[in-house]
DNA sequence: TAACTGTATTAGATGTATTAATACGGTTAA
DNA sequence: TTAACCGTATTAATACATCTAATACAGTTA
């Protein structure tokens, strides 16, 4: 379901919070589907469940998922996932402008590169992107 | 010289590393230039000697400057610091383009945004941007 | 010689993430 | 009804990176 990435500088949490969330906007968790349960996804991650509690309260706060004791966890409305991941992604892409102008970059060169690796990227190169396709035809999720 | 950001999840160092980089970039910090000394810098920033002297140490490492015991620190060639600002813009977009693409972001909106954001920001809008400018009259640096 | 430089080392404080070990209460199905 | 699941809460211990603190040493410069 989740490939941890212990050389990323953000806590574990919040990988499997940012990991979730994608898989709500790619449609492979869709409305109302149940979650892994605390337990399992620790299990599975070969994490602490506290950890994944602390995935889930957050994941909850922001009302991505809603949680009923001693049934499990589900996924909430999905748009205001999705109209988030836009506003963060504009966000981001600001951000990147900044950089690349403080950096003398063009931005003709901006809109090759765009447009390279638009094209270059059209297989799925995500590193968990194929995990997510194994485990889809396991209907574990 | 350098505003910290202390809001910001990377150490201060590292910041610090950033921020000469992008000094060295920008034209502010040339070649052979001298440095603030480790102490002053700290005092400057009101943080530990031993930090900036970590964040110095990475720059040497990296080949970003040169520290010779007794006289100082001082600007290396700076056009490898442009080449991997180059490398690391182009990483930067690529996993952009990732993320873009896994958010289902369309080339052409992308595209747009780009343009969008490079005609909103033409004014100095980075908030260091302002601080190095006027320290730049000090000749400070 | 005094006042600067960079460099090295050791110790301690701090914040945060994570683990560990529980406990409690609700749900579900045999 | 009971056993086996759920989420939730709490507390303590552990680990780790960052940063600070206090030095010490060696080289440079005026």
């Amino acid at each position: 379901m989740i490939l941890l990435d212990y050389k990323d500088r953000r806590p574990i949490y919040e990988q499997v919070v940012e990991k979730l969330k994608d898989l709500m906007i790619c449609g492979v968790l869709d409305q109302d589907m149940q979650l892994p349960s605390v337990r399992a996804l620790a299990t599975d991650l070969s994490i602490n469940p506290n950890t994944i509690q602390r995935a889930y309260a957050e994941l909850e706060r922001r009302g991505f998922i809603y949680s009923v004791k001693g049934r499990g966890s589900f996924v909430a409305d999905t748009s205001s996932v999705r109209a988030l991941k836009n506003s963060e992604l504009k966000k981001d892409l600001r951000r990147w402008v900044e950089e690349a102008k403080r950096g003398g970059l063009t931005e003709d060169k901006a809109h090759t590169w765009i447009a390279e690796e638009w094209t270059k990227q059209q297989y799925l190169a995500e590193e968990d992107r194929e995990y997510d396709k194994s485990r889809e035809s396991d209907k574990k999720v």
